[in-house]
DNA sequence: GAGCCTCTCTACCACTTGGTAGACAGATTT
DNA sequence: AAATCTGTCTACCAAGTGGTAGAGAGGCTC
């Protein structure tokens, strides 16, 4: 079922429902009698991105880490889908496109994980390991930083970066350094 | 003819011949009398998005300005972009998503400005003026701030910023900060 | 074995897609 | 005035779209 996530590769509006299910070996009408439409299969889809989203984020906070430990936890873990998982990135991309079909769906499964994230950054505010601002407006740099870094293959590849493991290993390292000086006080 | 460019916000496969050419008041054959496909109006709409990019890309650096002077203008100038010309920011991503139909297209004119800004990060490491690390790594994590927080409208709205003027000003100036803390060295 | 339930199939439908052929009106050239 | 060129139109087409109707196969309980 989650092979369904084609969407995240080629789009919602470019998937179609024949082109699916020739992919998965059966006719299209075996697809519409489970899920009573082509929208209906895709807010399926999305709750199932959802999920795994959740249960990545989860699993790198898990440890009670603090300040860029913690940082570096969620970057690792993030750049580490983006390879293995990249229909899931590209899910969201999809998805947070400004006037998407159903960006709130996911956004409202997501949005305790931003919560979350902003708590973290204010409570490291106040105990001073992370440069005092804005939690909610840093929290939309940061994550603008590593999805972009992790998902923007075309825009590296427009800058001249390979795409080797090691130019991959030199990115993740270069991401924390980068994110580093922005979070943590100069002093 | 730029009016094409609602390409930028529906995407490719969602805007067909027909419902533009409604928009256009015309009908689809006089179009395709024009363009002899849609693939090449896409094109032609790409070549003109570049062109915009690279003339708003270009006012932002004729002032010879240096350090974060510059970087300031740059953030302004994207920031101001996506308000008034959401459609350009909008299709950028649409073509920058991996394996998209003419990526190559826009990387190929766009190019150019990726390796003055380059140049401009190497040459103010050298002046001391921004910390040191691998250009293209640093331009990479430029650019997916940047581009992020000026056209991630969806993601600001699932971590709960309004979308007024007073909070794009504010975010503007978090930006600045934000960028402030990661490029320029401590001491 | 009859009836029922679950699931996938074939057949079909109305509609939209990008694209072609050619008529026709107006201007320009000869 | 005839001929040509330019640009928009109507008419049409084959292919593909999401979706409906219903047949039929296999397993289940009575």
């Amino acid at each position: 079922m989650a092979a369904l996530a084609a969407y995240g590769t080629d789009g919602y509006a470019a998937t179609s429902l024949d082109a699916l299910a020739e992919h998965l070996g059966i006719r299209k009408q075996t697809i519409l009698y489970w899920f009573p439409s082509k929208r209906a299969l895709f807010e399926a889809v999305i709750d199932d991105a959802a999920s795994s989203l959740i249960e990545a984020f989860d699993a790198a906070t898990s440890s009670d880490l603090v300040g860029m430990d913690q940082v570096e936890a969620i970057i690792r873990r993030v750049l580490r889908l983006a390879v293995q998982r990249p229909e899931l990135l590209g899910l969201v991309r999809e998805v947070s496109r400004p006037g998407s079909l159903s960006a709130e769906r996911l956004a409202d499964r997501v949005a305790p994980v931003f919560a979350r994230a902003a708590d973290f950054l204010a409570r490291e505010m106040d105990a001073g390991r992370f440069r005092r601002s804005d939690p909610s407006m840093l929290l939309l740099s940061l994550y603008s930083t590593v999805v972009g870094v992790a998902g923007e293959f075309e825009v590296q590849r427009a800058i001249g970066l390979e795409s080797t493991l090691r130019v991959a290993v030199e990115r993740q390292r270069e991401l924390v350094r980068f994110l580093r000086a922005a979070l943590v006080p100069s002093g």
